[in-house]
RNA sequence: GGAGGAGUGGCCGAGUGGUCGAAGGCGGCGGUCUUGAAAACCGUUGGGCCGGUGACGGUCCCGGGGGUUCGAAUCCCUCCUCCUCCGCCA
């Protein structure tokens, strides 16, 4: 969410600034400075209503007849002022929704860094890492390999669950373990990260304040009833009793602090988690329909970094270092390039894909997204952190980024890995995670 | 699922209708003392919003929401969370 000060005081910059990433409402901004502006007089009526009521009502404490004639005047003129009151709070208060309703829609300011640009089409290529690999043959895709090897199972994933699942089996499935170990492992033990474990079933609450509600509810997979009715009004209490299912653990980490005000010494510091990740992928129909590129259900680990404004971009530097590290770890040829405006998610300032060479496709494919939110989703959700001691509270930094998407990597490793004999070889950084196999052989 | 109990400032804890944003203690910060430290003593110590260049003024916040009242941390309703006991269960 962006600063209301802000941008009633900069609408023609805020404007230009989204203009850039495509977003653009001239009705919305209208009414949100005029909004703005009603908020600003509305509140300075109920204020000084409202001092007058309390100065009135002392003066009432002081009277020490309680059943004099004065005492009862009195009291009939104040309950008038307290009428008065209630209804500018209530047209305060109404007022405020409406802003708040507009504020949560409004994606976040790019980045001065991020690069102009429309679509994916105009991001800009950072840096190549690695070879591209050759091979004495025609590489096949990740699914002939897969089914070749007999680790995974489509048909099945179908019976019980339709299109966009799969089920892994026997060295599928211990491959899947063991790139979250392996992950797991180089995070907490080489980056500093604090490895976590939480809920994936969440609260609407959560998800507003990482940005996929209110604007991207049709992307979730939501779970009628079960979430406790957190009280607040301007919902019914069924909309806000639904759990939704995390698309991603970015949502249960950076909400971990909502509300808090943390010591600006701690900073910076960072979360790690392995959870599964569900998407409807609405609007991805007959897109990647083959493969394991983009199912409903998939599993990550996921990095999230907490930091001060100051921190911010040195901050998404390391983050994506650390994601690429796996990469490099796995011997994975791969791209990083910087997102452009145009194609940044909601809640980015700044964001780097990390795409994957995959020679089945002959094409790098998005394996971690690295973003940097500013302070847009901690204004969300009441996330800030104190400078120094004595000093006021800010609104922390936020960034996240995958480190990386499971099922992309076995991707990657099934066809960078690939053999002319259709085995696939592990690389080595991940034998002893898969007790020092070197090879999956094709199933006879 | 059933029956009870409780939620107050960073923490502990007092407050049961009126100058209470809230006693007291601990912790934190600053100072006195000390060669240094501890102890002791003194002072200080929440957040949001509105106005003001500023000093500052106003207003709201005692789990969340709503209500009663001239006035609510205190009374009522409701939701949430935690604790104890019973039942059930991976």
């Amino acid at each position: 969410m962006l600063d209301l000060r802000h941008v009633a005081e900069h609408l023609d910059e805020v404007k230009r600034e989204l203009a850039r990433r495509g977003f653009r409402d001239d009705a919305l901004f209208a009414r949100l400075a005029d909004l703005a502006e009603k908020r600003k007089s509305a509140i300075t009526t109920t204020e000084t209503l409202r001092a007058e009521l309390n100065q009135a009502s002392d003066a009432m404490a002081a009277i020490k007849d309680k059943k004099s004639e004065e005492f009862a005047q009195k009291r009939a003129e104040l309950r008038t002022l307290g009428d008065r009151i209630k209804e500018h709070e209530g047209a305060l208060k109404e007022i405020e929704g409406e802003l708040e309703d507009l504020l949560l829609v409004l994606p976040n300011l790019p980045h001065e860094t991020t690069p102009d640009g429309k679509d994916e089409h105009d991001n800009v290529e950072v840096r190549v890492v690695g070879e591209k690999p050759t091979y004495g043959f025609e590489p096949k895709d990740h699914v002939d390999l897969g089914l070749g090897l007999g680790i995974f199972d489509f048909e099945r994933a179908a019976k019980i669950s339709g299109a966009r699942f799969v089920v892994l089996r026997g060295l599928g499935a211990r491959l899947e373990r063991a790139l979250m170990q392996f992950m797991l492992d180089v995070h907490t033990g080489e980056h500093g990260y604090t490895e976590m474990w939480t809920p994936v079933l969440v609260k609407d609450t959560a998800m507003r304040g990482t940005g996929q509600l209110p604007k991207f509810a049709d992307d979730s997979f939501r779970i009628q009833g079960g979430a406790p009715y957190d009280g607040d009004p301007s919902k019914e209490p069924a909309a806000s009793s639904d759990f939704y299912l995390v698309p991603t653990a970015e949502v249960s980490l950076t909400n971990l602090h909502a509300g808090e005000i943390l010591d600006g010494a701690e900073l910076p510091f960072g979360y790690t988690a392995y959870t599964p990740c569900f998407r409807k992928e609405a609007g991805a129909y007959g897109r990647d329909t083959r493969g394991i590129i983009r199912q409903h259900q998939f599993d990550k680990v996921e990095l999230v970094r907490f930091c001060t404004e100051e921190q911010g971009l040195d901050e998404l530097e390391r983050l994506t270092g650390h994601a690429e590290n796996i990469l490099k770890k796995l011997g994975l040829h791969y791209r990083v390039v910087a997102l452009c405006a145009g194609d940044m998610g909601f809640s980015a300032r700044k964001t780097y894909d990390l795409e994957v060479y995959l020679p089945g496709q002959g094409a790098y494919r998005e394996i971690s997204s690295c973003s940097y939110c500013g302070d847009f989703q901690a204004r969300r959700m009441g996330a800030r952190y104190r400078p120094a001691p004595k000093q006021k509270p800010r609104f922390l930094h936020t960034l996240n980024g995958s480190g990386l998407a499971i099922g992309r990597t076995m991707v990657a490793i099934l066809e960078q890995y690939q053999n002319a004999d259709g085995s696939v070889t592990i690389p080595e950084a991940l034998r002893p995670y898969m007790g020092g196999l070197e090879r999956i052989e094709p199933v006879k």
